[in-house]
DNA sequence: GAATGCTGTGAGACTCAGTATCGTACGCTT
DNA sequence: AAGCGTACGATACTGAGTCTCACAGCATTC
């Protein structure tokens, strides 16, 4: 959905003043003024002075949680590992404002915690999703816990390293990694009980050594597709 | 380090308002009235109406960076967790502070991000600490990232679990344990060499039979991730 | 016993975020 | 053209947080 123009017009104005004389140094009213409209007008945009470089994230917080609801994968944390992708997503989407806003946030304390707050929503859905799943486990919601605060700390550490290298690469990789790393490490604690339902499909395949994450994937398409 | 008589009127005062009629309903001239000074001398004390509620905050950062430095511990995650008792036992120290300020900021959003705001300074001393130990071995920054949240994580999940119970129990043993769980799931992270040589590459994963073939990709996808 | 300096406090003015209310201009329907 | 809803502007108000100044208490010093 796009924005409407009023709404693009405060944010630009916004973080144009922002960076150009500090977060603090601009009030409410220098926006409005740049914006070309009144107060009244950006606080029926904004809540606050601080939504203004975060707009959009309630609607980015609903999508994962769709996402979520919608998810058939095998596990807990696969499902999680997989909703945090659109996170990351979104910020490479435009990446210019990510890197704005992330220059402007490591100065500003008020927009930093807020910044933390808006993730510890995402990591509050995670754990809540996590725990309905291992619900009967044992020690459920210490598991949950930690899977949805390493998958959100493994985001924000891939997030982090993308954004201090000025968005230069594709951090869909070193995010996989870091997913992967994980998964791994997860994977004894979440199969302490074996699959759920006793028709499960299976999959097993073995591949040399030297086969790369491409070959193995294309096996299994290829497998897969067969069977529809 | 006993806080001065002025400070302890002023945050009895405050935390007994903020329960008789809310947060956003009691003023600093409240406060500063019912505890005998002026609006003046409050902000002397406190920086800001929030930080009322936080008192000794930054001490107790300080106290933990210090244990943090002599550790002596023979890895950086026993060191942190070590370190993350500190933590725990101050808000044992005054359980009816602690259980007061835990209902109060359960209802006033503003509180809940300040709080997670100070979480998250625990969080990044620990990742510092940890990046530093492991500084120079492969993915050192995930690594590090990865055990500060999850020992913090171990941690808020524990501490909140007795805050709920209204502090009937001695939660040293469930941190015990929810720390070993910390420490024993790293334990795997260090030992994550792939497959020997000459032996082949196993896939096995399990879907429920309506998972589509894309869900099984993405699965697999998730797994392998960029792993060359 | 004054003069001096330091420290904690109160008083008041000021800025600005955020809320609430009201009037009104514009576009749309019938 | 009349009616209607929506978006906007204007204005006033509350309260957090900052700043400056004045003053009282209390020591030291000559």
């Amino acid at each position: 959905m796009p924005r409407s123009p009023t709404s693009q017009r405060l944010t630009d104005a916004a973080i144009g003043l922002f960076n150009e004389r500090g977060y603090d140094e601009t009030t409410v009213d220098d926006i409005a003024a740049r914006a070309g409209v009144s107060r009244s007008t950006f606080f029926r945009y904004y809540r606050s002075k601080e939504e203004v470089i975060f707009p959009d994230h309630d609607a980015l917080l609903a999508k994962v949680e769709a996402r979520l609801r919608a998810s058939t994968a095998g596990t807990a944390i696969v499902a999680i590992c997989d909703a945090v992708r659109i996170v990351l997503a979104h910020y490479v989407e435009d990446a210019e404002v990510s890197l704005r806003r992330y220059r402007l946030v490591g100065r500003v304390p008020a927009l930093r915690h807020r910044e933390i707050a808006s993730v510890a929503r995402y990591q509050r859905l995670f754990r809540e999703y996590v725990g309905d799943w291992l619900a009967g486990t044992p020690d459920a919601p210490l598991r949950a816990e930690l899977m949805a605060s390493s998958v959100v700390a493994a985001h924000n550490q891939v997030l982090r390293g993308w954004l201090r290298a000025g968005g230069s690469y594709d951090p869909f990789e070193p995010l996989d990694h870091a997913l992967q790393y994980v998964i791994r490490t997860f994977r004894h604690l979440e199969n302490m009980e074996g699959p759920r339902e006793g028709e499960d499909q299976v999959v097993v395949a073995a591949f040399p050594r030297s086969a790369s994450p491409d070959d193995v994937m294309d096996a299994i398409r290829a497998h897969l597709g067969s069977r529809q």
